[in-house]
DNA sequence: CTGCATCCTGGGCGATACTG
DNA sequence: CAGTATCGCCCAGGATGCAG
């Protein structure tokens, strides 16, 4: 039961930079919070938008959430927003650099949620099929 | 503002492929979900816990949350449960293999977590000198 | 010690209507 | 078209107490 290090294919080793670990993690998980965000990053991966088209494109957003998100990820820096002043007005919406270098993260969370979700079926399967009866 | 791919460190091509992706990040999200699964993991990361260690050494979480997180993570298959029958009785629980492949994603989001921290803290230094007057 | 039931609060988020 | 304001629901999660 002691804090032996075995099969963990990283380098923490105590107590403070575990914890230094755990504040990281939160650090980008308060960035990434709430029901939308990674979503409107894995979006706006795809190329810049317009509002209206993310509104579109990110089924069951609400307006307010919309603003409200984009305004959030501009002020930590994952999204830039430029005003294009022509008849109507229209705000284009693209990833900084920065965020950029969030995707490939994403994309790991991803690669492991397709291999969860088989993983599940196998699993549901394998339950089927012990109690056949 | 077409879907021109460009910068983008990954392979996501079309709206179908955009749309499994983004299913599958949240496939990750619903297993992590909550203020303390990622936490948990962080911790059993280190080594294998007793119930009532997890408890200290997790700060903030009460025994309701903690009982509730563990059982969804056994049901997912992220942890697997021992129960020491002595006296007086006392549960242990540690990573599975399965879930130990989680850690380097969560690594992956300590890695930007720390440097976003850094940024920001730039960015407050920054504004600081900028309306120094 | 481990873990569940109950009660309760805060805030995340949806719906709608309104402004520039 | 882009964004804000108001209202209110709902549920994650905190506190406490009980059971095995």
């Amino acid at each position: 039961m002691e804090n032996k290090i075995e099969n963990i294919p990283c380098e923490r080793q105590d107590h403070a930079s575990c914890d230094k670990h755990i504040a990281a993690v939160h650090d980008t998980m308060d960035v990434l919070h709430g029901k939308w965000k990674i979503t409107i990053i894995s979006l706006l991966g795809f190329g810049k938008r317009r509002y209206s088209e993310i509104l579109k494109e990110v089924k069951g957003i609400s307006g307010k959430m919309l603003s409200r998100e984009l305004k959030d990820m501009e002020m930590n820096l994952l999204v830039k927003r430029t005003v294009i002043s022509e008849q109507p007005i229209s705000v284009v919406y693209e990833l900084t650099d920065y965020c950029i270098e969030l995707l490939p993260v994403i994309n790991s969370l991803a690669a492991w949620g397709t291999r969860h979700r088989q993983c599940i079926v196998e699993q549901f399967k394998q339950e089927r099929q012990d109690i056949p009866a």
